[in-house]
DNA sequence: ATCTAATTTTAGATCGATCTATTTATTAAA
DNA sequence: TTTAATAAATAGATCGATCTAAAATTAGAT
């Protein structure tokens, strides 16, 4: 295995020297480097990263643990944290929970020995603060991302979900709608509450009986979301326009409703969440509230950065507002409001 | 920071001692590994990797780069390598070369640096055996999947495409159809050559002329697949069937479908690639020919685990066959062929 | 009780970087 | 030319595990 030492005796110079022209320090001669350089290509030196990591205070690793990889939503958020975290030289460590605790409990035990310089996290239903203790204990910051713990003292990154919602529902108001549907999360309860609060705030707002609102939850797949938005449509309640808890779902109510002999968009409106890269790319084009995921991970690096600079900053929260993003799913009412 | 001598102190053992119990050797005493345990917790100690991975000749670490996390083939992939290498003790670290040439040598040269123990790769396009010498130079050994390069000297996991997509023509030939368009990647061009290779195997195989059969290529967005359904369907070769570079703008084309007010599987046939999960999940449930990524994860996990074992083995091949799953979107022509 | 063999435990060297403190070389000012 | 100040290079200790080879303990056989 060929070390600093080889190509420090290639070169001409000390062990150290090597070490600081591996770091990019500027405490270098050009000429020393350039020389450094040569030799390093011509042993073909290979970093130790490991050994550095050993010595050194930091690792310039970042964990990033999240509950589904394969959702768009935390791809983009990847993006966005890769976006402002590696240009300062930090690797991010991707790691999918699966919603599953067991699997997260031994991802952040293994995060922690490979002593990340901080950590992501948008945790599984059931964690608590004393499941994160040991970072606390050793000082590895947190930042907690679109999900939050209770009383934990962390930063965090997210979005207004009650406000989102309640602007969806209101878009449809706004264009007549008075019988509106929510098809809501049968997988992510919490959230899910915290929306369909935003939608009967709407409709509130507007002097409307909220509980004749039809409901139903689903899966976050094309079927299910599809058997229920059927379902809902051919309901007494007969909603004209329909909210649905993310885009997966719009998508699915939307072969629904193309299934009923329907269309989209005309006989019955259709309302998203999140603005996943395909739903501009929908037939119609889906109207949705947009969550700029990888804004909200660039918001979360920047406050893992900071906080990785200087452990005693002030606790703090950057929640965005999820803004209306209208396309083809949405017109006013064809029949006649009841 | 407490290490290995704090927790022997406290545990009355020596440094070694405690090193065996942090790796469950059986060599030692199960009454000492108890006390230790116990130590351990008492004193709070965290493992660090950093300084076993540097004495170590192994890392139990293995880096999975694929080129776009967010496409559920690639996800599933994951699934099935770890699957193998978790059980293993192995960690997977995960990285998205995003199809970019310039973020895979970063990536490569990092997990070089990382010492992992091998390496599952799915190269971007333009990559040669020369980008992966580094490691076959130290002796990390590669599995290649999905896409292979010449000449290189590397195990693989993967399907035949050629046969896959020349199975999916024959299925609508068997139905019936003679005019059989064929969609096509605008973005994975040697991929999407092989297939439409077994397109035109299957049309020939029926002496037709595969020259006259429709063809286009597209993004892999919904929208544009959407588009370039409608435009094949409305050419004067009016097909009555399409066979997909993929579930994804097979997904599209469907929308187009419903677009022209035609109904899939009844007035266009429509056949997939890939069985992402949401394919079944689909309205009308997708017919599609089934790679199985998951299991394909699986088959390269085994290759590199046998190969960190023992490095000198003949270079192994795992080609599987791309298999049909008819569902709803397929079915014989409903205007009489012309 | 003695000897052998098997089982546990251990001391001390080692992995390959970085850090601190110091030395050496270079430049600018007197 | 000398001195001071700055820039560049370095020696040697150090990080916290694992490894090797040897020592201590225990068990089994005689």
């Amino acid at each position: 295995m060929v070390t600093l030492l080889d190509v420090a005796k290639v070169a001409g110079v000390s062990r150290a020297t090597v070490s600081l022209v591996c770091r990019d320090s500027p405490l270098v001669a050009e000429k020393t480097r350039k020389k450094v350089e040569r030799a390093m290509a011509e042993v073909g030196y290979v970093y130790n990263r490991s050994a550095a990591n050993l010595r050194s205070s930091f690792t310039n690793t970042v964990g990033l643990i999240i509950p589904d990889i394969a959702n768009p939503v935390y791809s983009d958020l990847l993006t966005g944290v890769e976006d402002v975290l590696t240009p300062l030289g930090k690797a991010v460590f991707i790691a999918d929970t699966n919603e599953s605790e067991e699997r997260q409990a031994h991802l952040l035990q293994r995060m922690l020995e490979m002593r990340v310089d901080g950590l992501v996290i948008s945790t599984v239903g059931g964690t608590t603060a004393e499941d994160l203790a040991p970072y606390t204990r050793i000082g590895v910051p947190i930042t907690q991302v679109f999900r939050m713990i209770e009383d934990a003292p962390f930063d965090y990154a997210g979005i207004n979900n009650r406000l989102g919602c309640r602007r969806a529902a209101e878009h449809l108001l706004d264009l007549g709608h008075r019988h509106i549907g929510f098809i809501g999360s049968a997988v992510s309860p919490s959230v899910n509450q915290v929306r369909y609060g935003g939608f009967c705030d709407a409709v509130r707002s507007r002097d409307l009986p909220a509980e004749s609102m039809p409901t139903i939850t689903c899966k976050h797949t094309f079927g299910d979301a599809a058997v229920a938005a059927k379902k809902l449509i051919s309901s007494a309640a007969a909603p004209t326009a329909l909210v649905c808890f993310n885009d997966i779902i719009a998508f699915g109510a939307t072969l629904g409703v193309y299934e009923l002999g329907l269309t989209p968009g005309l006989d019955v409106s259709l309302v998203g969440f999140d603005d996943i890269e395909s739903a501009a790319n929908w037939r119609p084009p889906l109207t949705t509230m947009s969550i700029e995921a990888r804004q909200i991970g660039r918001h979360a690096g920047t406050l893992l950065a900071n906080r990785i600079k200087d452990l005693d900053l002030p606790v703090c929260s950057m929640v965005s507002e999820a803004v209306l993003k209208q396309r083809e799913t949405t017109a006013p009412p064809r029949r006649a409001a009841v």
